[in-house]
DNA sequence: GAGTGGTCTAGACCACTTG
DNA sequence: AAGTGGTCTAGACCACTCG
């Protein structure tokens, strides 16, 4: 945030995203930047190195680093992204209605995925309607020994912006797992499933800083608005 | 690979797949890490950061690293994986058919996701066949000006092996896409769809390390055989 | 206060690319 | 030969955790 590495990573991500730096465009080398920034070598290094992690740059030995054309911004992405930060990005036209806040007993397979005692959880469902049809059912669940209260209007905004800006959780990582599954009569129910029979599941188990799991998440699509773009390096250790 | 950092994160990622290192456990400390393999701490949180990278560890500040509990491994992860590689850490029954191999001009809509010009591509087609069932169609389309060989043995070996083995070939990033499809008539033909009207489709473009796009592939998988995983930390820059 | 990880520096040597 | 990125070092200061 205000360490220089990210606020270099920043400011060249918002000149890749604002077009002022182009698909093949060769960045300044690495020493020019350090002359630019007024920074150490391995300082202007770490930004280069977040930037190629995240798919915006190349990096080649004896060259440079070139921008990558890689348009991850037309899409949802990889990551650990909330709804509310995408519809941003989409410009979409969203609507997030929600069906169900309740502080209780967990069922049996939700204390499993949570690793839970005796704690009460929140279960909390919201349907995303995007453009006018109920396209996402999300099915939020958190223990309520670290989430203790919550409300209607936390979440319809956005429970990350509560817990991350209010509570100051440190919310860290996320295993996310793809599955297609029939789809429920909830999922009858609550979207406009049209004559799909099938939804795309993504469950997540979300973790704060210090390693403790604190959500689980079933995000459940209807197939043909799923859509989910990665990118991946290539890793050749072994 | 032979850089110390390389090491000693491959060697830490071998304790912990090997369960020397369990859930949980608390590493080294940078400083103790320093003195066991006698170099400097820089190189050591290169090696860290890549296990925190990707979902090894956890590393809390004033507290220490710790090991992660999260299974990849017994599932399909993200990344840029070769099937074989997959199979090999899934033990699973697989075997490889290959249905088409062929040189050929390019359909349009091929030239487009390569970017090509007049080059002929390779067009592979295979079936991969899961404890007796086919489940997955792979179709590869490689850019015959980078790729100028192929036979039957390598297919239905690995191509990525040839070409990172024999050619020399330094494959680097690809950007994938995951969606949800109706079966096509090809679909239906050639895997056992049961009675499955749709399709998961991984499009993937992949580049060499000199950001040059050589191939193109989709991947059609059943959709109850799909699965994907995926590893995401949280960015909190804007 | 001692120990931990996070950031940053200035300098070194290397491998690779290009003119 | 000059310029590029890749690795590595030794040392510094900081913020955080914990007893």
């Amino acid at each position: 945030m205000k360490s220089k590495y990210m606020m270099i990573y920043n400011d060249l991500v918002s000149q890749i995203e604002k077009n002022k730096l182009k698909p093949n465009d060769k960045l300044l080398s690495e020493n020019e930047f350090i002359k630019k920034y007024e920074v150490s070598r391995e300082t202007i290094r770490k930004a280069l190195n977040l930037l190629a992690q995240n798919g915006f740059i190349q990096k080649i030995r004896g060259k440079g680093s070139f921008v990558l054309d890689i348009n991850k911004f037309d899409f949802p992405v990889s990551g650990l992204v909330t709804f509310k930060e995408l519809s941003k990005k989409l410009n979409k036209n969203s609507i997030t209605i929600l069906d169900k806040l309740e502080l209780k007993e967990p069922e049996a397979y939700i204390k499993k995925e949570l690793n839970l005692e005796n704690q009460k959880i929140w279960e909390v469902i919201r349907v995303r309607n995007i453009d006018g049809e109920n396209i996402i059912l999300d099915k939020d669940y958190l223990d309520s020994t670290v989430v203790e209260y919550l409300d209607e209007k936390i979440c319809k905004d956005s429970i990350y912006n509560y817990l991350e800006d209010q509570k100051k959780l440190d919310i860290s990582f996320a295993k996310k797992e793809i599955t297609v599954e029939g789809a429920t009569k909830e999922d009858y129910k609550l979207l406009d499933m049209k004559n799909f029979d099938m939804v795309v599941v993504v469950k997540s188990h979300v973790y704060l800083n210090d390693a403790s799991l604190f959500q689980y998440t079933e995000s459940r699509h209807r197939p043909d608005k799923f859509r989910f773009i990665d990118f991946a390096r290539r890793n050749k250790n072994s």
